[in-house]
DNA sequence: TCCTAAACGAGACGGTACGTCTTGTCTTTAG
DNA sequence: CTAAAGACAAGACGTACCGTCTCGTTTAGGA
């Protein structure tokens, strides 16, 4: 992004403030969850005052989705040699998120309210699925390349097909097995 | 239903209120949603005090789990002579609950719910999961027999991936094609 | 046909609650003053919900003159034989009224609100006022009698002459001189 | 036109700006009453960022008492050749500054100070109530020798019981009568 | 038929959080 | 150094619900 440059008068908004915004509202949601999340709380955590919240963001939606983003880590394109260990690589790292609070509460929130806001599934699809979608094709490609995988699969569905698999055993967690090789057996029926 | 004869002295509670309650939860739940649900307004459509709500949940959550519950449908075992058509009507069936408002709103509540309420998940999963999942065991023993399945899989895991696709296309509702053609597409992959 | 009173449903208003909100509003009103009072205080104060206090009263305005309301002292009709000594027992009466802190910040209250809020004037006027101006007469009918005052002088002229001087001694308090001596010596002029 | 002849270094503060803050907090007082008026509003209305008014002013109190000063008038010492028209002429003068909003505004505001801010009473004091005073004085004298007042009147206090009157008045408006007549007649009871 | 006791509607209660507004201070750029 | 613009921490505003608590009024057995 270009940096824009300012000539807008006034106070620039202070970047200090909006880190510790940005925090305490993460900090909230993996303690106590989307629901129970209040604009008060956050603002005393940051020490800052409601109305420099109210300022930025319109929403908690809003305020959530932005602190959601900022958790997001690189794209990272396993390359291990075999397509195998090429998925064992991204459900390790899928897991290392889903399972802390903070992941599962950030799942949480989008899928609790993409039924009544689309707007929010929407950031979360934009901004952290779609990059990995891209990045999964190569990793398919290879694997076509090696044989693996048969030429007419389309990638963008194999990772849908994945993800979906991995937020139904994030919702519904087994219980006698673990969320790692739970995954791994289902997507063996795949591949 | 037959009246229990009760022992219990003073007023029995009212079958009428009982039923009014959970219709004006079912209502305002796909309304506005599982977050912005009151049980306030519910017990205003409901014609009803807040103690009575009271008295029979001790919380939204309770309420809303029990009213989700009386509209599970009938568990139906598809028997069209082939293992595409089987699966075509379960997904149909899936599509008429998935898509309405109220089935989209109960779905957002469970998986929104799941972090950081278990319980909640755990009653969809009971009540509802769970007896689908072992009826469809035997649409898959049907395809078995007639060769349209590999005999090594295993039912519960194919209905568990089926799910998550289905979850997972509620979710991120795909713009540019419909739910039940997509849900179709991504299935081609396991079968 | 008899006018039945009809008893409202639900749980009736409190009356302790009713007289700790007045009190409370009272002891803040004669510490801070109208223009700092705070229903938040109030309410701290009181150990009340703010709902409770906004459910009785809908502004700042109505509470404070509910409040001063319960503070008018019976209506005294001093009779020591004499006018003087009649108006000296008047005056002095007002005095304890208007020197302590609650007196002054009511009468800097009714005045400061008149203004911008007639209403709140009215009823001073009606509940305050009126009845001491229609007792007043009496005083000055016996004093007519005696033969100290004129036959022609209209009582309640007086009296508002009488409360103009002590509002102005109120407002612009006289540093060398007591207040009730200063009003004395003014009311000289008119008897 | 020149700004006035500088000494201290730096920019000048504008007399501009200092009119447009003064001229914004009169229109404002009169349109809303102290209670309601805020220096945000203030600073909006001039068109003047709100720390230019805080660098001038310490308190909304300072401010307001400074704007009412600039509206005083001039003083007036009639002299029509009898004391009653004298008294006509300070009356109507009188009331036609007590009777436009910003005058019933600025009375209210100084009367409904003075409980809790004695200073605001003093200056209103100070600056306008006492050279009238003193100017009265040469009306009374006047009168005395023309033998229309006994010479033992303490011309201070005369003016002091008129002020009252009108103070009185002006709180509590009588309905049925004009402002100016009502007061004439209650001064009738000192002449 | 009366008595007992819980259920019921209504709504008051002490609270928490909402989103907005104002206060007095601060930080920036422009003059 | 002042001015405008506006960000900032603090906290009051009036509203909406929370979950609990009276009220007076049904609505059932059991006596």
């Amino acid at each position: 992004m270009r940096e824009v440059p300012r000539k807008s008068p006034g106070r620039p908004r202070s970047v200090r403030v909006h880190q510790a915004i940005l925090q305490a509202t993460l900090e909230l949601l993996s303690e106590v969850g989307f629901g129970s999340l209040s604009i008060e709380a956050i603002a005393a955590r940051a020490g800052v005052g409601k109305a420099t919240i109210y300022r930025r963001y319109s929403s908690k939606e809003e305020l959530v989705a932005d602190a959601i983003e900022t958790i997001r880590e690189e794209v990272t394109i396993p390359d291990t040699g075999s397509f195998d260990g090429d998925i064992n690589e991204l459900v390790e790292h899928a897991a290392r998120i889903t399972l802390n609070p903070l992941g599962r509460q950030a799942v949480a929130t989008i899928v609790g309210s993409a039924a009544s806001n689309p707007r929010f599934a929407r950031i979360y699809w934009t901004k952290y699925l779609e990059p990995r979608r891209q990045a999964f094709s190569i990793v398919i490609k290879r694997a076509k390349a090696r044989g693996e995988v048969p030429e007419d699969r389309d990638p963008g569905l194999i990772f849908d097909v994945m993800s979906g698999i991995m937020l139904y055993a994030t919702t519904f967690q087994p219980e006698s097995e673990s969320w790692t090789s739970y995954v791994l057996r289902a997507l063996s029926l795949i591949f």
